[in-house]
DNA sequence: ATGAAAGCGCTAACAC
DNA sequence: GTGTTAGCGCTTTCAT
């Protein structure tokens, strides 16, 4: 905004013709197939030409005003420095831009009142829509924001709440890839290290392991870490499973992954002739690992790009029929399941 | 934008004022001590009364269209997927969301041409100014947008270039600092590698460096990495240096520090016994490496911070004098640089 | 096919 | 102290 622009007007006077008439040319153009007001074909180029050499952009706060829209969305996510967010992050906002939508950015923590908080001070600053990544007990949060008409995306989490689209990953099935896969590779007593929180991705994640596990007749058990002490309390997990006798273990999420692995490395538990590994999510952590790790890979882009537009979707059209999407994982192999 | 709020009209229908009276109370209210405009205490109190009650929202577009400015700044790095670069770029849009500041992204991936067009786009978005890392090469766009008169800061690079604010590390005392303490450690001939990059950052680093050597009686080599095959390139870089028989390498970068290490423990080069090695920036992937790695830490929080109340304070004044901030880095100990 | 006019919500001059 | 007026740049009836 810090330069002074020509202005429709401008265009208007040097082309002989209205404001309005300007206006009508400009949007045509991008308006594909039919035009909604027809314009003449030889003032609609010499209007073209005139903006096109005074390089006219139009003003967006004029036009936001104008419209009732901001052309922003809200991106709340749990934790902006958790790298399969911030990887989210940065696909949405490129993709955003690409469709000239801005982005705001904030994290919850997992706390559900700062996700109200973010919310409304995202709705404060305008938002046409959201995409968010839930937390625990947000289903009131959310469900309100629904029944306001507000665009809302839910990403990686489900809530129960009905008029929101949602994109979340297949959760049982990439715990049953790992469990197979460690399976073939010999192993049979195979321990999952998961989140005490009640989010229903690491609920399906665990599901998935659990019955794959007794699918194959194995004996599951799970142990939960503590999300507000995470470093220590995997520590204690991981001498649990150690005295326990496991030969695999299975991690729900990212953090959980990098601090198992790290609390295994430290006791000097050999990975994967002692114990098996697969990780969710991979990390640039484990570049550093002698062994490289195997992990269930989520299609980061893919979450990006189904979200993003959904929400453009649904704030270009009030209408749209509100969809859950699953995306697939992936089990991408490393030596830490290999058989040794 | 999503909803109809309430507007100055209707307080001021309610109020029984005119609009103009109602904005003016409004705005006063943030206004700290003298007021601008002088409204009836009595009268105000009502205005603010009924603003509250209705949880009034002043419509930014409305605002952003009459005051000529977009309440956006541009920020533009080198790669935000950098550790460095990431943090930084967290910070900014935090603390600018406090300020009601939203903040746009891009990363020029070090080349010029991307830049430029960055800039442009930016600009075409309406931005009220630019945080940028400046890469090679781009003294002149840079220039004319300080021409133009656009608030434009430069963050953690320098360039040739007058009528924009600086935000720069201490790099030469950086690297003095890592030099000195090696030496305090007992090594004697110790490397650095650098990128062949010309970045005044990286060429104030080797300065630092060779300086600081010389000045402890040593000998002074520089190892030049290629950015654009960092890998590869690092790869070589540390056969020569071993085959150089170094006792000690400074890095000076955060992803010459991780490629390097990497590239040590890879060929099974003890750290620190072989090698003692100073990082530049901490990582997260050093956590997992079994030696923790000393490293020269920057102040991230301080370069966000500094750098956001910089362009703000030059978009609200534009007689703003331009400054150069240097700020201290500080040496992290590890046992990565300690004598065995 | 084109234009006139109104108005989105806000603020700044300028009266009174 | 308070109100009036005008207008930021754009879109959109409604007329012509």
């Amino acid at each position: 905004m810090v330069e002074k622009h020509y202005t429709i007007k401008d265009i208007a006077r040097e082309a002989g013709v209205s404001p309005a008439l300007v206006s009508f040319a400009l949007n045509n153009k991008s308006e594909n197939g039919s035009m909604r007001y027809k314009v003449n074909k030889d003032t609609a180029k010499r209007i073209l030409d005139i903006a096109k050499a005074h390089n006219y952009k139009p003003n967006n706060a004029a036009r936001n005003l104008r419209l009732r829209r901001s052309r922003t969305i809200g991106v709340i996510l749990s934790d902006i420095s958790n790298d399969f967010f911030s990887g989210i992050a940065r696909r949405v906002e490129n993709e955003a831009f690409g469709a000239n939508y801005s982005v705001l950015f904030g994290s919850t923590d997992e706390n559900p009142e700062k996700l109200e908080l973010i919310i409304n001070t995202f709705l404060d600053n305008g938002v046409d829509g959201l995409i968010i990544v839930p937390c625990e007990n947000s289903e009131g949060v959310i469900a309100r924001l629904a029944k306001r008409g507000i665009p809302v995306v839910l990403l990686d989490r489900d809530v129960e709440c009905p008029g929101v689209n949602k994109v979340l990953l297949d959760n049982e099935l990439a715990a049953k890839m790992a469990v197979g896969r460690l399976r073939e590779n010999g192993r049979s007593k195979i321990a999952m290290v998961s989140y005490k929180m009640e989010l229903s991705n690491i609920r399906h994640r665990e599901k998935g392991y659990t019955e794959s596990v007794i699918e194959l007749g194995g004996v599951p058990k799970i142990y939960r870490a503590d999300y507000s002490n995470i470093e220590v309390s995997v520590r204690e997990v991981m001498d649990a499973i150690e005295a326990d006798g496991a030969d695999a273990v299975l991690f729900a999420t990212n953090s959980l992954s990098v601090e198992g692995v790290k609390a295994l490395s430290r006791k000097g538990v050999a990975i994967p002739e002692k114990v098996a590994v697969v990780a969710f999510d991979g990390s640039e952590v484990f570049d550093l690992f002698p062994t490289p790790i195997a992990y269930i890979r989520q299609p980061i882009e893919e979450f990006a790009h189904t979200a993003l537009n959904l929400v453009i979707e649904q704030i270009e059209n009030s209408e749209q029929e509100k969809v859950t999407i699953f995306l697939n994982p992936e089990l991408m192999d490393g030596e830490s399941l290999v058989l040794k």
